[in-house]
DNA sequence: GCACAATTAAAGCCATGGCTACACTTTTGT
DNA sequence: ACAAAAGTGTAGCCATGGCTTTAATTGTGC
């Protein structure tokens, strides 16, 4: 059985899927408070940590070290004892996870997952998609004028 | 503005989307390794963590770790320098995570996605497709006949 | 304008999943 | 048979993201 091994010191394909994964899955959370922060700034006009916190499903400290991590990475700046804030960079982060993750729920429900299940997952694979898949989804979705 | 606000002491369907994905999140790693250790003894007839960890994409050490916790969890067992074996349960575990892997390639496929982005994409992905979205998967892949 | 409620901050604990460095065992080649 | 190489185990470090507890600040109602 010819174990066809990949040039010596090159990582194994199999490897690089698994660290693509890791990668993404490092920005998820970067990803979900962006979007969510920029979600209550236009709702409410401000991000307050406690409201962030509740919306996340996480503990007020929790939400605190996560934005400390965004402030961290220059994608939020806040206000002690006042709001959170987006940068640029933070909002540009918003604005195409919030298109992602919405054409992720219509791609589901397009190929005829159920609306519970598509909300619920969307929010984990979203994170997943890389800009191929996602420029397959939108033109999946265009063939079908479902957009 | 009326703020609906979900009966008290009840998490916002927002905050049961977040804690959805965390949990699954939670379950990829031993998903991964259960599968990986399955398709070694497969092609091999033996699982070694050397091994292991060079497809993993990690140091050994570190895939020792993962291995500690899938034991932990009653999905694998090990003799010290012999190889890693999977219980009743983890080849369980294997058998439901290659398939859904399948079917999570195929269907970006079926949609559209470029043959390597949809492999490398599944990788995260497959962790966030609940069992309605799989079957909602497969009947849209029968329904195409690329099943 | 003050007491109390609500919010925010800060500190410190734990589990997970990466890593390096080093020790020990097994396998291999001569 | 034994030395070297490969494989495996173990210890300990770090970052992340959960948590609880306690302190400080801000906002509210009277
Ligand atoms: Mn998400
Ligand atoms: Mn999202
Ligand atoms: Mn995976
Ligand atoms: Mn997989």
């Amino acid at each position: 059985m010819p174990e066809n091994d990949p040039t010596p010191s090159e990582q194994s394909e199999t490897a690089e899927r698994f660290n693509q994964a890791r990668t993404a899955q490092a920005l998820a959370l970067l990803e979900d408070y962006t979007e969510m922060i920029d979600d209550l700034i236009r709702d409410h006009g401000e991000a307050r940590v406690t409201e962030i916190a509740s919306r996340m499903g996480v503990t007020h400290p929790t939400a605190t070290k996560a934005i400390a991590r965004l402030k961290r990475e220059g994608l939020a700046v806040s206000r002690p004892y006042r709001g959170v804030f987006l940068t640029e960079a933070g909002t540009r982060m918003a604005a195409r996870v919030r298109t992602r993750h919405r054409v992720v729920v219509d791609l589901l429900l397009a190929v005829g997952v159920p609306g519970e299940a598509a909300k619920l997952d969307a929010e984990g694979i979203e994170h997943h998609v890389s800009d191929d898949t996602l420029h397959a989804f939108e033109a999946f979705l265009r063939a079908r004028g479902q957009v």
